[in-house]
This record gives structure tokens, C-alpha cells and sequence, in this order.
RNA sequence: GCCGAUGUAGCUCAGGGGUAGAGCGCUUCCUUGGUAAGGAAGAGGUCACGGGUUCAAAUCCCGUCAUUGGCUCCA
């Protein structure tokens, strides 16, 4: 029997008998991982454990363990679950059921029935009696035309779609138990391993993700090896609960939103405010140093403003519509962006190219008419603030203005504790252009200007296609929330067009006038989504710089409070945020609503305190640190309050 | 916008064809208490809104609005 050299990831080369499966691959390492492989790469092909080898060739063994373990886990539970739906609803039509990061979904199209929570607990039942048969997953190579057959049989019309997008010879179907699947690949050994389900939500789904297609259902589930990591898992859900914004924002009295107002569109509580506000402080500081120069601009534009720019051919139809004056009949937008006007300001004086670059900032509020269905929280709003700049420059200095851009956002988010982001270049469409205005030409340069200024700040990052502006290409900085959700935050756009739409030129040493370019960026995003992001990384215990209120003051009784009303007039003369806490309470009580508050000092005074003239010190979460002059801690609370915040440089 | 769910007191929620409940919060009184909830009394709700069915609707049905999980979208 001919044989077959297989290279492990360690490097080490094994020989094996032709044919031999990654099953006894890891047999011959050791038993313990012939019992945990359940997913094999070969080649940097996803193969069954059970694919028998014939080349030589490098093996990737994976286990639960592994992402690509928990691929093929999720996977082969997204068809235990299709086939326990179809035990209930035989008419209902598969169409894919992929794994995603935490579980699977399935896409069925239940035709005129429905398909509701209400129905979870039987397919869970029901998939784990399956489970139990430890049917294996046997992939078989089949024809085209006995794919199609098989399908036409079905009356599937979107399997029937997907087979004929693929390759004869590259076809295969999925056995196990009595169900059957068209399929690529990717399982576990068998149903046995799946020890824990749980069916997560359904959902609407278009039929490849295409708004004109017929809407699927999507159900969502997720499956483990052990029931204990699916009690573990349901408890991280409850914990992450915890830490979502829209119940931390309520809960801390930082915003709100009424029905009254409009959906979409939060009110900043006087908490919420003035968090806001050190936010924008801070940022402004930075912004100084880096010589951005602030402008105001009006909340309305006319609406050849947008015509100009493009925004109204773009999205006219899907913004707030204009507003009449009453007389003239002249058409204004609520701005939906501040670009246009930084142009108009820009645009008010010649440059020399000496006088560039120039970098006009403003905490711009603008509002978007966001489908009803895309609201979330304060990540999603109509109306919103962003932290929003554009920079003037030539072409020699976009490179150099851009990087320093990067490092912006890098302060921002080091100093705020975002630092697990994902940065990613947002490159246009490369099918279809037509989304976009511009030249190639602009647009090769604006791309090359950001992969560019990626790569010499080191960042790393991935592309996507299709996601840039209209306009020009982005660097996004993406955060997930407490449930893992992706959100874009900060973002630098390198933009070629505007200023040729709207005719920018500045006068070069060449006496002749050139055409600038512009940067948009905007490090925190928006201020609505940034703090949403921030309360869930930090679960409303916010930096001692930011928090709404830094001390609490707590009377043992109401004998003391003239004391504490001098503790408190010491701690306001030094910009320390407290106040006192003078309810007919005892002590316990008062400290336990300030822990929930999440309050980050209290100080506690009664006789000993008002005697020697210290405070008693508890800190949140933490307890008593013990007792101090006023001025100790004072300056305890100064250091602690600088230390989060470094200059930028 | 689409598919699904939800909407009861300021908050968190229970209930459910016969006219409204709890805990917390709030008000008043008692208590002046040393590191996570002191005690008592009281006020507070057209059960989201609008229709329909019914002798009777907060409850069932339809619509609207809002919230929410996704999808689509995101200048």
C-alpha cells in the first residue's frame, strides 16, 4: 500500500497509509485527542474527520476548543436543528444554515405557516432525542443533476438556486440519520457530541441578504458538548444584560428618549450632559494641540448645499424631508452632515498652500432619518452629535495629516480603554461602481493615501469592500458591545471629491490655483454611540475622570451634616464632584444606594470624623480604605482622576 | 421599511372576559442609627392609543404608536 507524508502543525512529517483519515491521525497521537477531534484542515481545506487522506500534505486537528472546532460543531447542530424542524413542519424549504460566532442560524421558508418561540422547546426536545441516535455525518460527492433532481423533488426552489450557481464535480450532499443536506463540508463526527441546545430567536431574513427577495425565516440557535457550557453561556447573556447601555443609562439618569420628541431621538439627562461635556473637553484639548481651530455652523442647509456635494442625489429621498420657508418657498435640510458647511467655511478666504493644512472641528449635531426597524439605544438615533473635523490640505501633506489622524483616535481610545478595536479600511465597491462619485483616478489615490497611512502606523487591519463613503474611502475603528456587536466609532475618510464638487483651490508656490483634499474624521464616532459603547465596556463604572459624580458625602445622622457641608466645600473648591447624601437614613442605607450608583467614593462622617477633622474613606466595590485628612484625599482623588489621562503629544 | 416578540403604578414585574396586584421608589410620622436595604401609615394606574366582538374587555380580535431580537440600510 502506497503511503502519504503528513506535516503537522508543529512541523513534524508523519507517514501514514494512503487513505488514512485525520481520525487516525490523531489516533496515533494520542487517544485522548482522537476522542476531541471533531473538525480536520487539509491543505487549508475544511475535511471531514473521517475524509479519507490521499496526498501528501499539512494537517490542522481541531478540537471544541478551536474556532474552526466550534465551526464545525455549530454547523453540523444548524442541521440537526433542519432536520428537527422539518419533523414538525415537513412543507418548511432549507435554505442555508451556516455557523457565526456564538451558535448557527438556518434560513427556512416556512411558506404560509409560522414559526415562533413558542416552538422552541419541542425542536430543542427534539434535536437532542435526535442527538442521542449518535448519527454520523457522512459527506458524499453528488452530480449536478441529481442534486437538482433531488431538490426539484422537494420543490426547493432556493437549493435548487444555490446548486446551480456551483461547479459540477464540486457538489456534495450531507448525510446523517434520515436527513439529507446540501452541503460543502465541515461536521463533527457525529449527532453524539451534541449534548446541549438551545434555540436563541428567530428572525426575518431576506433571501441572500437582498431587500427585493422573499423574507426567510432565520432561526437562531446555539449548542455545546456540555450542558454546563450552555448554562455557562446563557449566564454570560445575563451578565452582558447588565451591562447594556440603554438599562445602565436609566438606571444612572444619563438620557432618555420620549415618545413625545420622536423615536430616535435622546434627551441628555443633566447627568448625561455633563459627561458629555468632559467627553468633549477632553477631546478638544487634544484637538487644540494638534491645531484644529473650532467653528460653529447652523443645524439647517440649503438644500443645493446637498445638491452640490451629492448627499441629495445619494440619500435625499431617504432624509428627513426639507423644511419651507413660508414665503419664498426655499427648501432647507436638517443637516444630515457637516461637511458642506466646513466647505462654505473653507471657502469664505484664498489660501496660499502656505496657510494649509487648515482643520476646522465642530461637535456637529446632525439628524438621519434611520429606518424605524435600525433604531437601537443610543447607538442608532436620528439625531446625533458628532465629534466631527475636516482638514484642508495638499496632496503632499494628506500622508503625513492622515497618520496624524490615527494617532488621534489611538489617544482617544487608549486614554477611554478601548483597545481591543478592529481597524478597517472601507474600500469602494470593486463590481459596481456606480454607488460612487468621482474619477478612478481620485479614488486610487485616496485609496493608496489610506492602505498607506495604515501600514506605516503599523495598524492592523482587514479591508472590506463596498463599505466606503460615497464620497471616498474610510479607516473605521470598530468596537463590539457587551453581546459582541460590532459598532463603528471612530472613522478618517480621505475625500478627493467635494473638494472638486465644490471647486476648493488654494494658490500654490507655482502661483497656480490646485485643488486641496479633504480629510473627514471624527475620532469618537458620535458622542451618542461612543458613551453607549463606553458604559457597556466599563459597565457604567466609569473612569474617575468622567463619572457623573466622583464622591458622596454620608452623614452618620443629621448631627453631623454641618461637618459634612464643610467636607463639601473643600472638595468643591478643588473641582471635586460631590454631594451629600442627608436622608433621614441609617448609614448602611446610604451606602448601599451609593454602591448601586455605582458611586466611585464615599465618605463617611459621624462624631469621630467631625472630632478630628478626617473623613472615613469606602471606596466602590471595594470597602473601607480607612480614614484621612480632607486633604489626603483630596489628593488622592486628583491623582487618580490625571492618571487615566495622559497629554496628547 | 420587513419578519418575530413585548407594552399593567416613577422603576422591576405578577395577574388575566366580571371593573387592579407585589417589591422597590415617593409622601408623612417614628427612629439619630458607624460601612450594602430600620419601622409604620399613606398617596399613586382611563392596564400604550384607537376601533371591533360581548350583557360585560385591562384580558379576545383588528389597526396605530413605541420598545425590542434579527434582516436590509448606515453620508
Amino acid at each position: 500500500m502506497s503511503k502519504i507524508k503528513i506535516t503537522l502543525p508543529d512541523g513534524s512529517v508523519k507517514e501514514f497509509d494512503k487513505g488514512t483519515t485525520p481520525y487516525e491521525v490523531a489516533k496515533s497521537i494520542s487517544e485522548g485527542l482522537a476522542r476531541n477531534v471533531i473538525s480536520a484542515k487539509f491543505n487549508d481545506k475544511t475535511v471531514e474527520v473521517s475524509t479519507p487522506l490521499t496526498t501528501d500534505g499539512n494537517l490542522t486537528l481541531f478540537t471544541w476548543n478551536d474556532p474552526e472546532g466550534k465551526k464545525a460543531f455549530w454547523h453540523s447542530s444548524a442541521h440537526l436543528m433542519a432536520q428537527a424542524i422539518q419533523k414538525f413542519y415537513p412543507e418548511a424549504k432549507l435554505t442555508i444554515g451556516p455557523a457565526i460566532d456564538n451558535g448557527f442560524y438556518y434560513d427556512i421558508d416556512f411558506g404560509d405557516k409560522s414559526f415562533s418561540e413558542k416552538d422552541f422547546e419541542k425542536i430543542e426536545k427534539k434535536m437532542l432525542e435526535i442527538a442521542k441516535g449518535k448519527h454520523e455525518f457522512s459527506l458524499r460527492e453528488v452530480s449536478k443533476k441529481d442534486a437538482l433532481d433531488f431538490y426539484k423533488k422537494e420543490n426547493n426552489p432556493f437549493k435548487i438556486e444555490l446548486i446551480e450557481n456551483l461547479e459540477d464535480g464540486d457538489i456534495t450532499f450531507c448525510d446523517h440519520d434520515d436527513f439529507t443536506d446540501l452541503c460543502r463540508g465541515g461536521h463533527i463526527p457525529n449527532t453524539g457530541l451534541i449534548k446541549a441546545v438551545k434555540l436563541l430567536n428567530v428572525a426575518g431574513a431576506y433571501w441572500r441578504g437582498d431587500e427585493t427577495k422573499p423574507q426567510l425565516t432565520r432561526v437562531y440557535g446555539i449548542s455545546f458538548p456540555k450542558q454546563k457550557l450552555l448554562k455557562e453561556y446563557l449566564e454570560m447573556l445575563e451578565e452582558a444584560k447588565k451591562r447594556d447601555h440603554r438599562k445602565l443609562g436609566k438606571e444612572l439618569e444619563l438620557f432618555a428618549f420620549s415618545s413625545n420628541v420622536g423615536q430616535g431621538l435622546p434627551l441628555w439627562l443633566p447627568k448625561g450632559a455633563a459627561l458629555r461635556e468632559r467627553l468633549e473637553d477632553f477631546l478638544k484639548k487634544a484637538q487644540k494641540k494638534a491645531g484644529y481651530q473650532g467653528v460653529v455652523t447652523p443645524h439647517i442647509g440649503h438644500k443645493n448645499l446637498y445638491l452640490t456635494s451629492g448627499h441629495y442625489e445619494k440619500y435625499g429621498a431617504d432624509s428627513f424631508q426639507p423644511i419651507k420657508t413660508p414665503k419664498e418657498g426655499e427648501e432647507f435640510l436638517l443637516k444630515p452632515m457637516n461637511c458642506p458647511h466646513h466647505i462654505e467655511i473653507f471657502k469664505t478666504k484664498p489660501y496660499s498652500y502656505k496657510d494649509l493644512p487648515v482643520r476646522f472641528a465642530e461637535f456637529g449635531t446632525v439628524y438621519r432619518y434611520e429606518q424605524s426597524g435600525e433604531l437601537h439605544g443610543l447607538t442608532r438615533v436620528r439625531g446625533f452629535t458628532q465629534d466631527d473635523a475636516h482638514i484642508f490640505c495638499t496632496p503632499d501633506q494628506l500622508l503625513d495629516e492622515f497618520k496624524k489622524v490615527i494617532d488621534l483616535v489611538i489617544y482617544v481610545f487608549g486614554s477611554l480603554g478601548f483597545e481591543d478595536f478592529t481597524a478597517q479600511v472601507s474600500l469602494r465597491d470593486k463590481e459596481d461602481k456606480s454607488k460612487y462619485i468621482g474619477s478612478d483616478e481620485n479614488w486610487e489615490k485616496a485609496e493608496q493615501a489610506i492602505l498607506q497611512a495604515a501600514q506605516e502606523k503599523g495598524l492592523d487591519y482587514k479591508i472590506e469592500y463596498g463599505e466606503a463613503a460615497f464620497y471616498g474611502p474610510k479607516l473605521d475603528f470598530m468596537v463590539k458591545d457587551a453581546l459582541g456587536r460590532s459598532w463603528q466609532l471612530g472613522t478618517i475618510q480621505v475625500d478627493y471629491n467635494l473638494p472638486e464638487r465644490f471647486d476648493l483651490t488654494y494658490t500654490g508656490a507655482d502661483n497656480k490655483s490646485h485643488r486641496p483634499v479633504m480629510i473627514h474624521r471624527a475620532p469618537f464616532g458620535s458622542m451618542e454611540r461612543f458613551i453607549a459603547i463606553l458604559l457597556e465596556h466599563t459597565g457604567g463604572n466609569l473612569p474617575l475622570w468622567l463619572t457623573p459624580e466622583q464622591v458622596i458625602i454620608l452623614p452618620i445622622s443629621e448631627k453631623y451634616e454641618k461637618y459634612a457641608k464643610n467636607v463639601l466645600n473643600l472638595l468643591q473648591n478643588s473641582d471635586i464632584r460631590a454631594t451629600i447624601d442627608n436622608r433621614n437614613e441609617k448609614i448602611g442605607r446610604k451606602i448601599r444606594d451609593a454602591e448601586v450608583m455605582k458611586t466611585p467614593y464615599m465618605i463617611i462622617v459621624g462624631e469621630k470624623e467631625a472630632e478630628s477633622g478626617m473623613v472615613s474613606v469606602r471606596k466602590h466595590k471595594e470597602g473601607d480604605i480607612g480614614s484621612m485628612s480632607i486633604d489626603e484625599f483630596i489628593s488622592r482623588v486628583k491623582e487618580e482622576e490625571t492618571k487615566d489621562i495622559k497629554q496628547f503629544e
